[in-house]
DNA sequence: GGAATTGTATTTGTATACAATTGACTTTAT
DNA sequence: ATAAAGTCAATTGTATACAAATACAATTCC
């Protein structure tokens, strides 16, 4: 019998509402600060009250929304110091990631899955997709990176941060400016694991991670009056 | 009207189950690989189904069970790898914290719960209370130092770490030679940090926790034959 | 009018019934 | 004998009903 195409509906209901619910709170789609009422999102989504609590608890951990026993579910609100807070973890771990990824003992397969998601992410700039598309390969590359570096717990971490990240780099519009640099920034990231050398790796990687802070601290202060909107 | 005694029920079942299966699983007095039937959870903790499974969610998140869908809930295995994998990221994460700590602007009042810390695990060991008892306040002590680096973020992850990693000190029973060592750690690293410099509180830090993978490899390799048991 | 109380609507928390999945065992046809 | 199909038990997945908590409005009492 020929494999015919599955019908991928296996992916269970909480993993749908979760990745609905994320990403319309990653894409602004749905504001900080905003209500998630789990019957609204039963009328919304189609699917009971079960499910859908799972993929709240889901976000909580993930700190994207906040929940008050007894009170409601709301979109977890967006604070400078949060942002800092987020970013100095991320720098420590994505150097870790690829630290570890310069060390790789085959790393061939996964520098050209690099260059592949750089191509990518290259190609859906000059086509102008949205963002989110733009992002995905964003992550893609971190996450390459950290499966490189053969740690399934810091790749959870990154991937994790990497969410509630995408809301500060949406909110401050850093990319409608970066977006060429972060690409460049990856090619030097991919060259210098190319070498194998651990230092120039991570110090390719603090200089992205610094410049990614730099440009949503910017487009914070334009959108802003002062730093400090906790 | 007189002041009643309050029945302080107020934590949810959910915060309970999860409270009970957690601390079952780290002391290891369910042992990895077992099997976690919801049914029997319900008997045995004697509420339904639904918090036992958000509490399960919640542990499955932080990599303490595993949940295979339509199959079985099973406490998560132990590996050395797995062990390597966590202690990197702690490491990078708590010197994190410690640089932040040093700069800390009021430092005095954490100093103090950080002394007062240490000297509850040294009466603790003398006294020979359970190991149990002891790792909390080894969590304590780097859970202050989190609060003072003023990163809730990065306190969630370090507690998150922090569980797993206890499973390895008490398989590996590293404890029953490195108790006084670690007390002896914690009081340089405080040491340090009274010195307000990032620098030496950071090499303290790597000295401790370097120590911690050192005391953990030895008991696995008096445990297993070889080092690898993933 | 004002403070305490009570009621009520909204929302989350919990219990339970039923559906879907998985895996092992049995059966059956070839 | 072997492989395919079918049955059954165990387990998780989902839906729904009801309970508890919270906030706010209405009421009562002074």
């Amino acid at each position: 019998m020929p494999k015919l195409p599955r019908l991928d509906d296996k992916t269970s209901k909480v993993q749908k509402a979760y990745t609905v619910i994320k990403n319309s709170i990653i894409s602004m789609d749905i504001k900080p600060g905003e209500a998630l009422p789990e019957e609204k999102l039963v009328e919304q989504l189609g699917i009971s009250r079960t499910p859908i609590r799972a993929a709240l608890n889901k976000l909580a951990y993930e700190e994207l929304v906040m929940i008050y026993p007894g009170k409601g579910t709301y979109v977890a609100e967006i604070s400078y110091k949060n942002m800092v807070n987020t970013l100095q973890i991320r720098e420590v771990l994505e150097n870790l990631s690829v630290k570890l990824a310069a060390q790789a003992t085959n790393p061939q397969q996964y520098l050209n899955e690099l260059t592949e998601t750089i191509d990518c992410q290259k190609r859906l700039l000059e086509e102008e997709h949205g963002i989110l598309e733009f992002l995905e390969y964003d992550n893609k590359f971190h996450t390459i990176i950290c499966i490189m570096a053969d740690n399934t717990i810091l790749k959870k971490e990154i991937e994790s941060l990497k969410n509630k990240f995408n809301r500060f780099v949406i909110l401050s519009k850093s990319l409608t400016t970066r977006a060429e640099k972060v690409i460049e920034e990856h090619r030097m990231i991919l060259e210098a694991l190319k070498t194998k050398d651990p230092v120039s790796s991570v110090a390719a990687m603090t200089m992205h991670i610094r410049n990614v802070k730099l440009g949503i601290e910017e487009g914070f202060n334009n959108i802003f009056s002062d730093n400090r909107l906790d």
